[in-house]
DNA sequence: GGGAGAGACGTTTTT
DNA sequence: CGTCTCTCCC
């Protein structure tokens, strides 16, 4: 199929697939059909000889770089099969993990799961003023990095933050490992340290998509690799919702005046949206003020839709509401993929997905527990992890003090200590320490749990021939903290001929979760996560205040409580927007709006939902505010 | 290294 | 409201 098969010259997708100004920003509502408008112009590149290495198309979200992916797949041009969709991290990642790279960053790129950061953290506490300052300062430090905008990224201000920085780094440059928040801004350093570098050049054409999700350091990275290429990027500053991790919509507002010459497109015309919720989209996301002007078109042949704002009286009620409205659109014919459930704090989601399992309607929850929850799981990982690489020092680290509150931090640091010192690995250090080659005081517990560990590394070296063998004793069946894990070594173990295959499968699907491309129940996840996605059925739940709009820190300046609040517009903007209308086909594009009156004070205080009154053991919610600002369209609410 | 009592804090996300 | 973390004491 030739590119521009089916377009029409005069539209905006044409014009964006073969615009020739070297940059080019699209700035695309959502349902304006951006995806295709980009899948085309990739099209365009391949047919006039660019080959498909030389073409990046990164995007911030794993789901989004998935989908993005298949649709380059389903290109049909010759090379489309070598096209890659991918996230900056994964790159970030690859290009780290190049040998001459590695040794210019002087780091190793070997991410910390999450678990292992707590024996860091408990390492860093002492001298930093204890776990809660570290967490704090360690996010600052990434932050830091990542609000980078001056040629000197990442320095601390006060001593705190100096000293924190200077302990984080030694710990990581001993330990060989890095923080997830570390891949982006090395990139950058290494791509403005090294301007000869050739990674500079190894992209001809830049494709970004999403460009309002990214953060100053991740721009950067953007602006390094597409400094001698052309670059095409995508997004909506409507749909920045990524403040936590600093990105703004000014990243993608300011870009076209930073580029000169570059050409500017939009796209406006909503196909996806029935007009109803257009119509409310436009009147809510007009109430932000810090924005330009612009309003989605709605098109007539999408229909009105179908929309309803419904009040019940408890948490518990709205569970039920929208289990029983599911169960007659089951009945009805709706496949269960074509729901999606969209509440934003897991308190809300647990009640719904429990109504139902009951009702056993097939539903899946993205806030559901994963393999590594439980801390025998994390302990079981981790020490797979050593026995395929006695020398990976951030696994034998955790291990050392995992079974203790304070992971033996002290004793440990006088084994570090020796090691500096001597040179030796903690990994020779402690057989060191066991064969009384080595003395150090007030190591005893830690020599004894070292011997723990290599005893349980010598029974899984007995059965490391068989994998199913190796399954049963590093996960052995019937515990039920394993369970979750071992089903997971169960799946991988096929195709896996060794350990350490099967350790790469499971890291894998761990880290980066398979996303199925076809999905067989109902989804239940964050408005964050159902960016990209669109459902003929979207319920939003749990639309309270204090949940949407989240709480404001009373800490925060005005300016700040104002950017907040329309960050969370632009959630809820995002979130009725994902309604899908194909009146065609029996599907006008439902949207059903919910909220409870009250919920537990437990369950208010865990969600962090701020109440103002009281009833007995009940938390007086009130309706979002947004819900008064959808327009004279929206329908009124309604009991449940 | 463990236990008791006081105080802080709670969301969304990236390999 | 519950859970985590810190401090103080043995």
């Amino acid at each position: 199929m030739a590119w521009d098969t089916g377009l029409d010259k005069g539209s905006v997708a044409y014009g964006i697939a073969a615009a020739p100004e070297p940059r080019v920003r699209v700035i695309a509502g959502p349902g304006t059909g951006k995806s295709f408008a980009m899948k085309r112009r990739v099209a365009k590149l391949l047919e006039s000889g660019i080959a498909p290495k030389e073409v990046l198309a990164v995007t911030f979200t794993r789901v989004a770089a998935e989908d993005l992916h298949r649709e380059l797949q389903k290109l049909g041009t010759p090379g489309c099969e070598e096209l890659e969709g991918q996230t900056l991290h994964s790159l970030a990642m690859r290009i780290l993990s190049r040998k001459h790279v590695l040794e210019a960053v002087g780091r190793f790129p070997r991410p910390l799961n999450t678990f292992e950061t707590k024996a860091m953290i408990c390492d860093l506490a002492g001298d930093n003023g204890g776990k809660r300052k570290v967490k704090k300062l360690i996010q600052g430090y990434t932050a830091a990095w990542a609000q980078s905008q001056g040629d000197e990224p990442g320095f601390a201000k006060d001593g705190a933050e100096k000293k924190l920085q200077a302990d984080l780094l030694d710990w990581l440059d001993f330990h060989q490992g890095m923080l997830i928040g570390e891949l982006i801004p090395y990139l950058v350093r290494y791509l403005k340290d090294n301007p000869a570098a050739a990674e500079h050049n190894e992209f001809k054409h830049l494709l970004v998509d999403e460009f309002q999700d990214l953060n100053k350091a991740e721009q950067t990275a953007i602006a390094y690799l597409g400094a001698a290429a052309e670059v095409c990027i995508v997004g909506d500053d409507d749909q920045s919702i990524y403040s936590f991790k600093n990105a703004h919509p000014d990243g993608i507002r300011e870009w076209k005046g930073i580029h000169p010459g570059c050409a500017d497109l939009k796209m406006v015309d909503c196909h996806r949206c029935p007009t109803t919720v257009v119509e409310m989209a436009n009147a809510l996301i007009a109430v932000n003020k810090n924005r330009t002007p612009r309003a989605l078109n709605a098109l007539a042949v999408k229909g009105p839709g179908e929309v309803a704002i419904v009040q019940v009286p408890y948490l518990h009620n709205e569970a039920e509401w929208i289990k029983s409205k599911i169960e007659g659109l089951l009945s009805a014919g709706v496949h269960p993929s074509e729901i999606i459930i969209l509440v934003q704090r897991a308190v809300a989601g647990k009640p719904i997905l429990q109504a139902l399992r009951v009702a056993e309607i097939p539903a899946k929850s993205y806030y559901e527990e994963s393999q590594l929850d439980s801390e025998t799981a994390q302990m079981r990982f981790a020490l797979f992890k050593l026995f395929l690489n006695n020398e990976d020092r951030v696994a034998l680290r955790y291990l050392l003090g995992s079974d203790v509150d304070d992971f033996r931090c002290k004793s440990y640091a006088r084994v570090r200590k020796h090691c500096e010192n001597s040179g030796d690995s903690p990994w020779q250090a402690m057989n060191k320490l066991v064969d009384d080659a080595l003395t150090l005081a007030h190591t005893k517990p830690l020599v004894a749990r070292f011997q723990l560990l290599t005893e349980a590394l010598g029974e899984l070296e007995a059965v490391k021939g068989d994998v199913q063998s190796f399954i049963d004793q590093l996960l052995p069946d019937g515990d039920d903290e394993l369970a979750e894990l071992r089903a997971l070594a169960l799946v991988q173990m096929e195709g896996a001929e060794t350990p350490a295959d099967l350790l790469t499968g499971m890291m894998q699907e761990i880290t980066q979760p398979d996303i199925p491309p076809t999905v067989e129940e109902v989804r239940l996840m964050s408005l964050h996560k159902s960016k990209g996605l669109s459902s003929p059925y979207v319920f939003v739940a749990g639309c309270v205040e204090g949940i949407l709009p989240p709480a404001f820190d009373p800490e925060w300046s005005k300016d700040e409580k104002d950017a907040a609040l329309e960050e969370a517009r632009r959630l809820f903007y995002v979130g009725i927007t994902r309604v899908k209308a194909d009146p065609e086909n029996g599907r006008p594009g439902s949207l059903f709006i919910s909220y409870p009156q009250q919920m537990t004070i437990k369950d208010a205080y865990g969600a962090n939902v701020a109440f103002k009154t009281q009833s007995g053991p009940m938390a007086n919610l009130l309706p979002s505010r947004f819900l008064n600002e959808l327009g004279p369209t929206a329908p009124k609410a309604v009991a449940g």
